[in-house]
DNA sequence: GTCTATACTCCGATAGAC
DNA sequence: GTCTATCGGAGTATAGAC
């Protein structure tokens, strides 16, 4: 059992991954992938059938956890308030936080990656973005309704819109502007003052008049 | 005079240009572009030296301009106030209106390209890219700390960071969401909401604490 | 179920005629 | 300054052996 045959699959899953995220998700080439998989050439068409479907697959590997952490916590967020009606604050953070949780996992290319998935324009990416993303916007845009009485859907959706996209960008910071950020060396810091940091701004812009 | 030969060069970088944001930079082969500038393969490498070359005099001649028009704006805000401290609301709306007035500029395809631009990371681009826009971010820097005179520099840099993904996000938002934002149909209303929304979303964000 | 070998297309860049 | 022709290489995908 030292190499069991399923475990290509998964090889050229990682492999796919960093390569997307190093190289960019078009640019990456199949010969890359499964030479850092230590796969063949046509490994990638016999398991995804083409280099659209390997991208697919780890787009919802990726984004599939992801979202799922984000609708158990809202639910169980809403079950602790038995009114129904989180704190603005909290509610962005169960948002923001599975995403951002990304800087401390160790694999350090997952945001990089991310930020790609999010705007690419090929059909096959933002296809697969759109049905993946859906059910956790329409669950977030009611409870954020909820949250801020005085919000219309149409700013709901736009400050929505703001806030992803300062996520993204936080995403794909550069390290020199990370390090600004903390004061001691460790690693994992700055993601808890980047959320902290995250959630008073959008906060304030969502609560705004 | 029909066709001096001097265009050859303007045809070849508004084709690039439109095909930069239609398919991508790295996507968009020279073949499509000289195609579409009815020009020959050759003509890039005679103009640019390269791919490389021709993608940052794209990205200059399309960001030069905006830049300027935010300094030029900073400077005449700052004259106006004697005491050279300039309304937040004021400033931001001086930093962003410049990118979103290209929605209302005919050519369409401009706010995804700025888009593309900024999320490439192919270092031909990153350097151009960080070349420009390091003078407006210094001025912008400054401008804010005076404004918001609580704002730390680390803090003032990372919610910039926040306000400029919130900007992308919007420049390439499809246009579904877009419909959404004006209640009548003309193209250039959006604009001029989402101009103001931004604002008010960054800058109750600037002024959070 | 996995690999070898290869087919076919398209890329960016250059050499040299005009 | 512009064109034709072509080079060398890399891209995805497939056919067929094992």
């Amino acid at each position: 059992m030292a190499t069991p045959p399923a475990e290509t699959r998964e090889r050229l899953l990682d492999a796919a991954e960093l390569a997307f995220a190093q190289e960019g998700i078009q640019q990456a080439s199949l010969r890359t992938i499964t030479a850092a998989a230590q796969a063949n050439l046509a490994a990638v068409n016999y398991h995804f059938g083409s280099k659209d479907g390997l991208i697919r697959e780890v787009l919802q590997r990726l984004v599939g956890p992801i979202n799922a952490e984000r609708l158990q916590r809202v639910s169980d967020a809403e079950a602790k308030y038995a009114d129904k009606i989180v704190p603005l604050e909290e509610l962005l953070r169960h948002f923001l936080e599975p995403t951002l949780q990304m800087f401390a996992s160790g694999r350090s290319h997952i945001p990089t990656l991310i930020s790609r998935f999010h705007h690419e324009t090929s059909p096959a990416v933002a296809e697969t973005m759109a049905a993946v993303l859906e059910p956790v916007v329409g669950r977030f845009l009611q409870a954020l309704m909820r949250s801020v009485p005085s919000l219309t859907i149409e700013r709901a959706l736009l400050r929505g819109q703001f806030m992803v996209g300062a996520l993204l960008e936080t995403l794909s910071l550069n390290p020199e502007v990370l390090k600004l950020m903390q004061p001691a060396g460790v690693d994992s810091l700055p993601r808890l003052n980047m959320l902290d940091e995250l959630v008073t701004f959008c906060a304030a812009g969502f609560r705004h008049e």
